[in-house]
DNA sequence: GTGGCTGCAAACATTTTGCATAACT
DNA sequence: AGTTATGCAAAATGTTTGCAGCCAC
């Protein structure tokens, strides 16, 4: 199957009996093209780069449409406090966040497919999703909490 | 070393050179008593039960300066936007939500340990703490919705 | 006594909602 | 044309902060 940030969302709208509108393909334009995660606020700035006018409302309306149909996900990293969203990629991975410089980094493996094989069926449990942020120092902020 | 939920509060703040007062104590006999991570209104409710007269930023302001304490920690579960405060259980555990019933379950294991293990070192990466949350539907919440 | 802490209220930040209008099909 | 989705503004939620007075030390 193609990837996930080539998908036609008009199609995935129409098929769902949706509309396509504007904030739709300008929030799912930002989310495909800027990979990692953005807040709300983020991708509203990116969506007017792209020559969109989309009210905040609208983006959030946006957002939890594209949930549903699985092509986003929010995720919350760390403390932060403010929700993040990504492209729901189908590739499983998890989140290596630097307490010192607030960097975060994707990282993709067998280890949250080997996790989710782990606890799935357990105690009747059927996983659906797996979540998982590892937080730290990374090399530089290390090196420079050394030397401080 | 004993269990957390049997720490000297009084002690443990005396020695960081911080006071001992109400709220503070208030917030760590709510913490303490209930397991299970609790939004901060719930402790809130739970420090008046207890006979405490408790304002609310002085609870947001002793869980923070138990969480610098090491004595609790944050977890940001799966969908909810409430901020929710635990223990902070020396054994690294990770958490279950049904995506049903929203209810939370605390598993122990190796798991977490393995996970850190995992990722310590690699890329120069120093790992301080594993957060993971496992969504999915429970036992009960799957005969429920096969049921509808 | 004095400086740290609290309570209160107001500010903030983020997300949700009601409703008239615009726009997709 | 008929609805669904949008924009706007207001409300709801969750958390933080400023400040005068109180209380632990």
């Amino acid at each position: 199957m193609d990837a996930i940030d080539e998908i036609d969302l008009d199609a995935e709208l129409r098929a769902r009996g949706y509309r396509v509108t504007q904030p739709r393909r300008a929030v799912w334009e930002a989310l495909r093209t800027a990979d990692g995660h953005l807040t709300v606020e983020h991708i509203t700035a990116r969506t007017a780069e792209l020559g969109y006018d989309v009210d905040l409302a609208s983006v959030y309306r946006s957002l939890d449409l594209l949930a549903e149909l699985g092509l986003a996900r929010a995720s919350r990293l760390g403390e932060s406090e403010a929700g993040r969203w990504e492209l729901a990629h189908p590739d499983e991975h998890f989140h290596l966040v630097c307490a010192g410089c607030g960097e975060v980094d994707h990282h993709i493996g067998s280890l949250v497919a080997e996790i989710r094989d782990h606890v799935d069926g357990a105690h009747g449990f059927a996983v659906e999703g797996v979540e998982l942020t590892v937080t730290g120092w990374c090399a530089r902020c290390r090196r420079d909490r050394r030397l401080r």
